[in-house]
DNA sequence: CTGAAGGCTAC
DNA sequence: TCTCGTAGCCTTCAG
């Protein structure tokens, strides 16, 4: 293994900057002053990774703790949820820390040294805050000493060739990756992306071992106040607002160098830590073109690709996303995200882009009571096609993952996607909730609105809930409102609930009732769609109670709050709409605005085609009247001849003029060709006399049908 | 409690 | 009794 490892070295190229070799300065490798061990926090498979490398350290000076996901934010929490956290505690009893201490010197630890090792990407800096944010909050003074560390593994990784004289370089950041791409001229490189700690192989560890020292960052503290205020703007629950500005304030266009800057903690919140808080941000408030997204949208995207014939297990659709759409996280969210999607009960979607075959959950538990993905089947719900119009497929922008395209920026339907859908997502500095609105209602709010008439008011509304969704002026908001009938002196009918409001958690509601001895009993007659329970009450308390108090006592009301409605605008701006009629302007605008975009599109296609066939007619005239002759002519002299006739070329050059076959060269043929330039010309008329207004019209009419 | 993310333990 | 696959659990973030 040694002489493999050795080997490996040898044709191993790391490129460091030269400011990164001289910037960490320790010597950890049997060093007898060194007394203190070394801890590194790491998740489990990253923690093997670790102890291959141990192979190469030695296990005397090193001990590791796995951790487990994202750790606990303690800062300002009870002691006691710090102590009930096992990570947590597990971590501090490990190192020996002890609260209230004042640490000046890290040698009462059993350890003395941390190295936190996560993947790395934007998640695995947020786990890095987490652990800082752990020292922060109790032992500030420890990270005034030389205690706290970072392993950096690679994040891309380029080979040619194989075996001994195979080449290998590894990157360490974008940007020397990118220069190397742009100088790079040999070709057959296998590039490899490295996206976390398990895409490392076991030679690869201990290779990055043995060069600790490079693969080792310290943090450093060098403006104390400022670091400390930092960790507080980014973990302190009441500083939301000073987190979004601080967030706004942030240019991306400045490349991280934590190399060159020296890690330190304010450059580590300042520069690597915030993009994980804007990563946040965008893969969970959706745009206000789609309301989509990332991930739901690279779920539609695979879905318009693959076109799927028939339903598809979502575990093999899984599969498809990760391929066609670069699809990098976890199957778990991913799962749920599809279920998501395809939900239809009370709560869930308006429109159901997908279609929930099998157990997609019911309005009973939420719709946590789906079944996993290697059960149930989906395919696009047909309308989705009459929403997202394949006219647009043109004229979106697409991504790029690793040279390949995926999903666009955003898509472009013919609904103001964010007003049918509930809008629901947690990021950093900012959080969205939208609910949904009546389809038809935005249909003729938008219809009313192109053709300036007077517009009617949008309200929120919840497919098939048979309550009622009223506005509350004081506080400006709505409630949803159920439903529920007396039956006889002892008794109330419940037939439906508010929004929101699961049926098992209302029987949770009702036991507590029941447990206070505020009413008797109660039974429950509810289907998987539609809510009866009886329960009764002592005569002596339901004849004193109006109906008003008994939809509070009963919980019959949930609010449905407007004031938190943000969405991505189209300068890919977090914006707060004040209302639902700011959505459906803005989107009527920008809807507008690609409309003309793939107006224009569709014109210049048939003006090329139109010009292919006008070339195609002079050609086979000119033949046919003996004006260009091939008997006997190399094709340097043909085309010399097509062009001394002003016969155009067509993607570039002439073959396709070359290519006709003999038979062509026809009259019929001709006029063949006249009747497809005639129709291409109506074509033409008929697109630009159609105005865009009467295209999204006609759109919107069609759709209306199916609704 | 919500949903897109991180991850592991226990069954 | 051991192994394998995964359901179920805990965490972030704002309101």
């Amino acid at each position: 293994m040694i002489q493999n490892y050795l080997e490996l070295v040898d044709i191993v190229d790391i490129e460091f900057t030269e400011e990164y070799d001289n910037m960490v300065d320790i010597t950890i490798d049997n060093d007898k002053s060194f007394s203190l061990s070394n801890g590194i926090i790491s998740h489990n498979s990253a923690a093997s990774t670790a102890k291959r490398g141990f192979s190469v350290t030695g296990t005397d000076y090193y001990g590791i703790y796995p951790l487990k996901g994202k750790p606990l934010n303690v800062r300002e929490i009870a002691l006691q949820k710090m102590r009930d956290n096992e990570e947590i505690s597990s971590i501090i009893s490990a190192l020996g820390l002890e609260f209230g201490k004042k640490y000046t010197s890290t040698r009462t630890l059993r350890y003395g040294k941390v190295v936190i090792m996560s993947d790395a990407d934007c998640d695995g800096s947020h786990i890095k805050g987490l652990i800082i944010n752990l020292f922060d909050t109790y032992w500030p003074e420890i990270l005034q000493l030389d205690f706290l560390y970072e392993f950096i593994t690679p994040i891309v990784k380029i080979k040619k060739g194989s075996g001994q004289t195979a080449k290998v370089k590894y990157f360490y950041r974008l940007v020397d990756y990118r220069k190397w791409k742009e100088t790079n001229t040999e070709s057959g490189y296998y590039i490899k992306w490295i996206k976390g700690l398990g895409t490392i192989e076991p030679p690869e560890a201990k290779l990055f071992f043995k060069d600790l020292n490079k693969h080792l960052i310290r943090f450093n503290s060098t403006d104390i106040q400022k670091e400390r205020g930092m960790v507080d703007l980014a973990f302190n629950k009441k500083r939301v607002e000073d987190r979004k500005n601080w967030l706004l304030s942030y240019n991306p266009s400045v490349e991280i160098d934590k190399f060159k800057m020296k890690q330190n903690y304010n450059s580590f919140f300042n520069n690597e830590f915030i993009e994980f808080s804007m990563a946040d941000n965008i893969r969970s408030i959706p745009n206000i073109s789609d309301g989509l997204k990332p991930s739901q949208r690279k779920v539609l995207y695979t879905l318009f690709k693959r076109n799927f014939k028939d339903e598809v297990k979502v575990e093999l659709l899984m599969g498809s996303i990760l391929e066609l759409a670069a699809y990098h996280h976890g199957p778990a969210s991913l799962e749920q995200t599809i279920i998501g999607m395809a939900q239809n009960f009370i709560g869930s979607n308006t429109i159901n882009l997908l279609e929930p075959n099998g157990e997609y959950g019911t309005r009973g538990k939420g719709g946590k009571d789906a079944s996993a993905s290697r059960y149930i089947f989906t395919k696009l719900n047909p309308i989705t096609r009459d929403i997202f119009k394949n006219d647009d497929d043109a004229i979106l922008d697409y991504l790029v993952d690793d040279g390949y395209q995926i999903e666009p920026k955003f898509y472009l339907p013919i609904l103001p996607m964010a007003l049918i859908n509930n809008v629901e997502g947690i990021g950093t500095g900012w959080s969205t909730y939208i609910p949904p609105f009546n389809p038809s209602d935005i249909i003729t709010y938008i219809e009313n609105k192109i053709k300036n008439k007077k517009n009617i008011k949008l309200e929120p509304w919840f497919k098939n809930f048979k309550g009622k969704i009223v506005y509350d002026d004081l506080n400006k908001r709505y409630i949803s409102r159920g439903i529920f009938s007396r039956i006889n002196k002892t008794t109330i009918k419940i037939t439906e609930l508010p929004v929101y409001t699961w049926n098992d958690k209302y029987y949770e509601f009702l036991d507590k009732l029941m447990d206070e001895k505020f009413i008797k009993d109660y039974d429950k007659y509810c289907t998987d769609t539609d809510v009866n329970i009886d329960i009764s009450i002592a005569e002596e308390t339901l004849e004193t109670m109006t109906d008003d108090m008994i939809i509070k006592k009963f919980n019959l009301e949930t609010y449905i709050s407007m004031n938190n409605m943000n969405l991505f605008d189209e300068n890919e701006k977090i914006h707060e709409y004040k209302d639902q009629y700011e959505i459906i302007d803005t989107f009527i605008d920008i809807r507008l605005k690609y409309y003309d975009l793939r107006k224009k599109n569709i014109l210049n296609k048939l003006e090329e085609s139109k010009k292919f066939y006008i070339n195609k007619m002079k050609f086979i005239n000119c033949v046919l009247k003996k004006e260009i002759v091939f008997e006997n002519k190399n094709k340097d002299n043909i085309i010399s001849q097509i062009e001394s006739r002003g016969i155009e070329k067509h993607n570039g050059d002439y073959d396709y003029l070359l290519n006709i076959s003999l038979i062509s060269f026809s009259k019929e043929k001709l006029a063949d060709l006249k009747g497809l330039y005639d129709k291409m010309k109506e074509d033409i008329e008929k697109t630009k006399a159609t105005s865009i207004n009467e295209i999204w019209l006609s759109e919107l009419n069609a759709l209306k049908k199916k609704i």
